[in-house]
DNA sequence: AGCGGTATCAACAATGATGTCAATAGTGGC
DNA sequence: GCCACTATTGACATCATTGTTGATACCGCT
C-alpha cells in the first residue's frame, strides 16, 4: 500500500496556502464552493488540516473575510498616501480604483448578504479613520468657498465609494440594460474623475 | 393520533407563498438560510411540498430570483414612466431609489457571488431597453452641446445607477468609516440630485 | 542520533439537506 | 354525491458536509 508522502507546512505558511486558496473558490465558485472539503483539496491536502487549522469552518470563513478586509483597507490606505504630492483629485480616483479592483466590492456583497456569522462589525480601523481625516480637510480646501465644506469633501468621498462598489459589482452587467458600449463603460472611471474635477472647480 | 388538517392551496397561491417567505429568509438569515426545509417550515407546510413545486431547491432559488428581478424591473420601469411630464433629473432621481431600496441591491450582490447555477444570464426585457432608449435622448437634450451627448447621458444614468448599487449594499457601513453624520448620508441621494442637475448645467 | 512538538492524515460518527415515493385529503366539475 | 385531479404529506434513501479521534510522519532542537 502506497502512503503519498505528506507536505509538511508551518503553520503559517498552510493558513496563507488555505486561504488563498478559498478566496480563489469564492472568486470561481461562488459561496456554495467554500467549503472545507473543496478547499483543502484545491490546497493538495485533507479537510482535517484546515479544520486543525482554523477551528472549523466558520472559522476559516472569518478568517477568509479578516483576510481579504485587511487588503482591502491596506488597499485604501495605499491610495490616499500616495506619493509624491498626492492631488486631491487623483487620491479620489485612486480610492475609486481601489474599491472598484481585487474583488473588494466582492467582499462587501459577501458581508452584505453572507452568513450573518461573518458580520461581526470588524470596526475600521483608527489608522483609516485618521487617513479619512486628513484626506478630508485638504479636498475641503479645493471645494469653492461657500457652505460648510468638510461635509461637501466627505459627500465626494460617498459618491466616489458607492459609485466604486456598484461598479465593482454590477459593473459587467449594466452596460447591456442601457445600451451602452462596453468601451464606454470602462472608461466609466475616468470619465467620473472628470466630473470630480468639474464639482469642485 | 391526531392528524392536522392540511391546507390546501392553489398551485399559483402556493408558490407566492413559499417565494414570499424564501425572500424573508433571505433578508433575515443571508443565504444560509435558503433551504426548502427552513422556507416550508416558514409556510407551515412539509419540504416536499416545495419541492413539488419547483422541481428542486435551485428552481425554487431561481424562481426567487426571477421574482425579485421582475419586481426590481418593474420599479424601475416605473421610475422611468411617472407621470406627470417626468423632468429628466426627477427621473434620475427616481432611478436611484428605484435601486437602493426594497433589496434590490442585496439582489444584485446575490446575483455577483451567490450560486453560479443562479445567474444563468437574466437578459433585460426589451420593454426596458425601450424605456431606456426613451430617457437617453430626452435627457442628452438637456445637455451642454459639445460632443457625443448620447454617450454623456447614458453616462449619468450609469454612474446613477453604480452609485444607487453601492448606496444599497455599503450605504450603512461606509458613513463611520468616514466619520459621517449618519443624517448626512441619509441625505446623499438628494445631494447626488443636485450634483446631476450641475454636471447638465 | 534522539526526542518533543505538531502538522498531517484516514477513518469514523453525526448532522443536515436533498430528492423520491406511495398514500392521503381537499377541491372543482360533472 | 361522485369522481378525477392534484396539492400535500410522512417516511425513506441518499448525499454532502462537518467535526472528532487516534495514529503517524515530518521538523527543529539539544
Amino acid at each position: 500500500m502506497s502512503v503519498r508522502p505528506r507536505k509538511r507546512r508551518s503553520s503559517e505558511e498552510a493558513r496563507r496556502e488555505i486561504l488563498q486558496a478559498a478566496e480563489a473558490r469564492l472568486r470561481e465558485h461562488g459561496l456554495a464552493g467554500l467549503n472545507v472539503v473543496a478547499v483543502a483539496g484545491d490546497c493538495g491536502m485533507s479537510h482535517a488540516t484546515v479544520i486543525h487549522h482554523f477551528g472549523n469552518t466558520a472559522g476559516m470563513r472569518q478568517a477568509l473575510v479578516a483576510h481579504m478586509t485587511e487588503r482591502l483597507l491596506r488597499d485604501i490606505i495605499a491610495a490616499l498616501q500616495r506619493e509624491p504630492a498626492p492631488e486631491p483629485t487623483a487620491m479620489l480616483r485612486q480610492l475609486f480604483d481601489a474599491l472598484s479592483r481585487g474583488g473588494h466590492a466582492r467582499l462587501l456583497a459577501w458581508l452584505s448578504i453572507g452568513d450573518e456569522a461573518l458580520s461581526e462589525d470588524l470596526e475600521p480601523p483608527e489608522h483609516l479613520r485618521v487617513l479619512f481625516a486628513e484626506l478630508v480637510p485638504v479636498l475641503a480646501a479645493r471645494l469653492p468657498g461657500h457652505g460648510d465644506r468638510e461635509a461637501a469633501a466627505k459627500r465626494l468621498i460617498f459618491l466616489i465609494a458607492t459609485a466604486a462598489i456598484g461598479y465593482g459589482i454590477a459593473g459587467a452587467r449594466l452596460p447591456r440594460m442601457i445600451s451602452m458600449d462596453e468601451a464606454e463603460a470602462a472608461a466609466f472611471p475616468e470619465w467620473l474623475g472628470r466630473q470630480i474635477d468639474q464639482l469642485m472647480a
